[in-house]
Order: structure tokens, then sequence, then C-alpha cells
RNA sequence: GCGCCCAUAGUUCAAUGGAUAGAAUAGCGGCCUCCGAAGCCGUAGAUACAGGUUCGACUCCUGUUGGGCGCACCA
């Protein structure tokens, strides 16, 4: 049992139970916690049990908030209770109540929150480009938010496993195989590896077409590769090798890290085995020469498991790689992040496994496709925007912008920040929004720079910094920590409102899977941050007033670089 | 044909069934003699349509329209 994090769930706490023995409510399952308020006029916390209560006590709900207000002992957090509108029941928090909370957190942004996924494992699947084809901006999306839900639960204190199931494995080897003998570039090959391999594949490919002999060279070239052919092995080898690479530069960009670059092709071994046991288990049936598993009694379509020449597909090895991944990790939950195309393959094979009585917490996590304007795009079509294409680009817009507000730096310096401000603006245009939404592409949208977007909050961050030396060259002799923060003006009481609703925002984020409730708080942060910095002063304040609003400066410095890092974007102390 | 997802200011996005639907951008009007104007302050503008459930609906249910995606050997 952990301490409770957040003011939200100790006052939940208190009026569910003050609730249950106000009026004798042993076993009732409905919500009677707090949640915040919208408006600061109706308090911090709200809780509206009294309008839900209504129907099961027979009275009406002012009644039963005022029944509640007289009969209940408030905690000592909480200043002061109110009735309002229907019968909402309001809670305040004193100022005195708020500045210590902000001290503590100061002492422990964590508060507690990292004991939530403590002795806990989890798997997450995500990014999985296929090997021998260049990662693309509809690669982004997948890497992006599956870094930040890898990032959430690490800070949670969960024992994270990012895993990165290439696509390594399949019956497009054959033809890359035959293709690179016959048709590569040893320049090409050179500065750009994965993208004449690439070439080399739909080349072949487009040769196949016309082609039955090669279509059939190709084929035994896979059978040769799957016998374990020595020469074909390592051929097959040096294509991942040089995609790994490739990748590798791609995620360092990205500051994406994996634990494992598993592949489909690592759970080889094990797909005979699924098949048997889904065979022992009377799950399997043969049909028109394939096997399959009838899913109808579920309301689903049929799912081949064995195809009808024998070979296996998507569905076998996501099953075996589940057996394998309880087996050798014991994980309490294993996530998947993909494009949504995939729900209903996810839905098959999460059914399946709990047929199979492989005992996991399978979650899916899709996000919603990543279109051009005109149309899909795709590998045949040639409208595929690399996704080192997109970086550069984000990397020269930034660098022309530090470059004509910030002269005074090193050309070294400002490529740095280019990277970090770039880079960011990027990832916070995915993040910030809900994953699941349908995304069209346009170079505008994603190195948006202005308003809400990730330079705004590195902006907001360097000013605090700025503010922050210079308050200690000016006063080189004071120690905040034994200065006291006091809540006087309206601006300040907003501000650690918030700051003391970071952890409820992490939490939030983690458990829905969506870093945009994150990236929407600390907009909301820097917001209210730059509405205090420009309609208070601090610096120029009296003692006491000063140094109590440097602190608050302090706390949403913290706040916004801890909660930047989670998304995955950096953050710099001159901009 | 069956199934999944989506529809909110001109545009791009928010809103665990809660109180006056929030931002950004574009528009209009202000603010650098003052802690960093990549900023701040003000102004105007929206829930596709029709029913229903509820004390209360952008949110849940039904239907309609308009988009995206998936449904037997690609992953």
């Amino acid at each position: 049992m952990r301490e409770f994090a957040t003011f939200e769930e100790r006052l939940s706490a208190w009026t569910t139970d003050a609730m249950k023995s106000v009026f004798g409510l042993e076993d009732c399952n409905v919500h009677l916690g707090v949640s915040p308020t919208n408006n600061d006029k109706f308090g911090d916390y709200q809780c509206n049990a009294a309008m839900v209560l209504a129907k099961p006590l027979r009275k009406a709900p002012r009644q039963i908030a005022q029944e509640f207000v007289d009969t209940a002992e408030l905690p000592e957090f909480v200043e002061k209770m109110e009735i309002a509108g229907p019968g909402f029941i309001n809670f305040f928090l004193s100022n005195k109540v708020l500045a210590n909370h902000i001290e503590a957190l100061e002492k422990d942004p964590n508060l507690g929150v990292e004991q939530v996924g403590k002795g806990k494992r989890v798997v997450i699947d995500y990014s999985s480009p296929n090997v021998a084809k260049p990662m693309h901006i509809g690669h982004i999306r997948s890497t992006v938010i599956g870094n930040a839900i890898d990032r959430l639960y690490r800070f949670l204190g969960y024992d994270v496993i990012a895993d990165n199931h290439l696509g390594d494995w399949g019956t497009q080897f054959g033809l890359m195989m035959i293709g690179y003998r016959a048709f590569r570039d040893e320049e090409s090959l050179k500065t750009a590896p994965v993208e004449e391999l690439e070439r080399i594949y739909v080349e072949s490919y487009n040769k196949s077409k016309e082609d039955d002999s090669w279509r059939e060279l190709a084929k035994s070239e896979l059978v040769k590769l799957q016998q374990g052919d020595e020469e074909n092995r390592a051929l097959w080898e040096k294509f991942i090798e040089l995609s790994i690479e490739e990748f590798n530069t791609i995620y360092d960009r990205l500051g994406v890290k994996f634990d494992l670059y598993r592949g489909e092709s690592f759970y080889n071994d094990r797909l005979p085995k699924i098949i048997d046991s889904l065979i022992d288990k009377g799950l399997a049936a043969e049909s028109e020469g394939a096997l399959i598993v009838d899913l109808e009694e579920d309301g689903m379509p049929i799912c081949i498991v064995r195809k009808s020449d024998g070979g296996y597909n998507y569905a076998t090895t996501d099953l075996a790689t589940v057996e394998s991944r309880i087996n050798e990790f014991d994980p309490e939950r294993i996530i998947y992040v993909t494009d949504e195309r995939q729900q209903l393959h996810f839905k098959q094979f999460f059914k399946i496994s709990e047929k199979l009585g492989l005992d996991a917490n399978l979650v899916h996590v899709w996000f919603g496709l990543m279109r051009l304007p005109e149309a899909t795009f795709s590998t045949r079509e040639g409208n595929v925007i690399k996704l080192a294409a997109l970086l550069d680009e984000a990397e020269s817009r930034a660098l022309e912008m530090v470059r004509s507000s910030s002269p005074e730096m090193s050309e070294e310096q400002q490529k740095d920040l280019a990277k970090a401000i770039g880079i960011g603006a990027i990832k916070y245009t995915d993040l910030s929004q809900n994953p699941q939404s349908l995304v069209t592409f346009t170079w505008e949208k994603a190195l948006n720079m202005q308003g809400n977007s990730a330079p705004y909050l590195q902006y907001a961050y360097a000013r605090i910094s700025s503010v922050y030396d210079k308050f200690h060259k000016e006063y080189p002799e004071v120690d905040l920590s034994k200065c006291s923060i006091n809540i006087e003006h309206d601006i300040e009481r907003k501000l650690a409102v918030k700051l003391s609703r970071f952890p409820a925002a992490v939490c939030s984020a983690a458990e829905n899977y969506s870093p945009n409730i994150l990236a929407d708080y600390l907009y909301d942060l820097a917001q209210i941050y730059s509405s205090f910095y420009q309609n208070v002063p601090f610096l120029k304040a009296e003692e006491g007033v000063r140094e109590s609003r440097i602190r608050l400066c302090r706390s949403t410095a913290t706040t916004l670089k801890q909660g930047l890092d989670l998304l995955g974007i950096e953050t710099r102390e001159r901009i």
C-alpha cells in the first residue's frame, strides 16, 4: 500500500468512507470520490455523490449534501466545504496546505508515484519497423507514443522491458536475396544501405510479377534460408545488421532506447509447438488446406494460424511471442503499440491466447493512421516521406530560428539547441493530441513551433532558469529552502494548484496510455506560469515575497523539466 | 454484407456523465525606458442531423448523413 500521492486520492478516499458512514451504505459500488474542479470559484475539488445518491436514498440531492456537510468531520488538509448548484459539495484547500504541498513536491517530485508499479514488470512492444525498409513518417507515432508510455511506466516504478519487435522474417526475404545478388549497387549500399535494400526489393518484386521463374527462384531461396543454408543465412543477417544500424541513428536522434531487439525470427523455433498445443486443446481445425481457429462464438472471423502451404503467419508468431515473454519475464502486463488497422488481429490473438491458457494481461494501444493530405501513402505509390528527412527538416528550421534569435551563441550551441527544439516540436505534435485520432500529415503541423508547441514549453523553462540564475547572482547568500512559500496573489494560487496536480496528471496519462494528458497539463502549467511571469514581479518584489515567488518558479521549472522528460522532450537552460 | 473508429470555432486540437464547451492558429485592438516579446492582455467565433436515457449529455443508446479502416493464407 502506497502513500496517497495526490489530494484527489486522499480526498476521494475520505469522501467515500464518510459518505458510507453518514448514510449507512455498506456495500455501495457507485463512485463517491472527488474530481478536480474546472473553475476555481467552485473550490479545488468537487464531489457529486449527493446527486448520485439521490435515487437510492430517496432524498433530494441538496438535502443529502446538507446532511453530509453537517455530520462529517473535515480532514485536516481541507479548509472548508460548501454546497453549490444542484448538490455539488465543493472542497477548498487552504493556501497554507498548498504551500506545504509544493514544498514537499520540491523535495520529492515523484511524491510517492514511483510506488505505483513497484515490483511489477511490464513489456512494451513498440516501433517495430520492418528490416530492409527505411522508416517513414508512418513509424513516428508508434515510436514516439510508445516511448512516452515506456518512460511514464518507468517513472511509476514499473520494471519496463522495451522490446522492438522487428519485422525480420517473412516471404519478402526470398525476393530480397535474389534481388540483392542481381541488382545491388555497391556504391548506394555504402551511402544509404537501407534505401538501397528497399530499392532492390521493389525491383525484385516488380520482376516477380512478370517472371514466373523469378518467383520460383525466390521461393526456393526462401526455403533454403528457412532450412538454415549458411550463405543465405549470412546475407539475411547482413540485411538485419544494416537495418538496425540505420534505425539506431534515428532512435538516437529521437532519444529512444530499447532493451531488446527481438524480431519475429527469434520465435521461429517455437511456432510448431504453438500449433501443437492449439491442436491438442481442440482449438484448431483444417479448412481449405489451412489450419484455422474458429472464433465465431466470440463474434470474430476465423483466424489462420498455418497457411495452406504449411507456412506460419503473424498470428502464430504473436502467440509464440506471448508465450515466450510470459515464460521468460513473467510480466504483469504486455502492451502493444500499433496503428488502428491491427485491432481485429489483436482481438483475435488475445482471445486465442486466453483459450490457450496463456495467463497475461494483454493490452493493445492503438493509434490513428497517419495520412497525407492527398491519400494514404505507401511505398508502392512512392509518396512516402522518410523519417530521417522529417527530422532533418525540423532541425534545420529550428536552426534558422535559433540563429536569428540567439546570434551570440556558438555554432555548436546553436546546433545543439536546434536539435532539442526541432525534435521536441515533432514529438510534441504527436504527443499533444489524442493518439486515436486520424492524423493528416502536413509539414506545417508537424513542425509547429508557435503557440501550443514544444518550443513554447522549452521557452518557458529557459526563462525560469534565467530568472533563477539572476536571483542567485544578486542574492548569493540566500538559502531558499529556509524561506517559506506564501501564497497570496490569485495567480500564485493558480500556479500552486496546478503544480499540486502533476502526480495526478502523470498517473492518468499512464493509466490511459494517453501521453496527451500530460502534454495538456504541461501546456496549461506553462501558460499559467507565463501569465504569472508577466503580471507579478519577483526579482523586483520585496524581500520575503521575492523568495517565495522564486521558489514557485523553481518548482515550476522542476515540474516542466520532469514532465517534458517523460514525453522524451529535451530542455535547455538557455534558448 | 458484417465489424471497428471518427465528425467540436475559418483551420488544427482539448474537455474520467457534472456547473459558463477550453486552447492554438488565422482576424481585430493593445503591451518592450520595466525579471527574456519564441511572450502577455483584450475582442470575436463551434458540439454534422433526428430521436432517446439521465437531476444533468460533446460524452451513453438508436437511426440518418459524411469520412477512415478491417474482415482466409501480407505483417
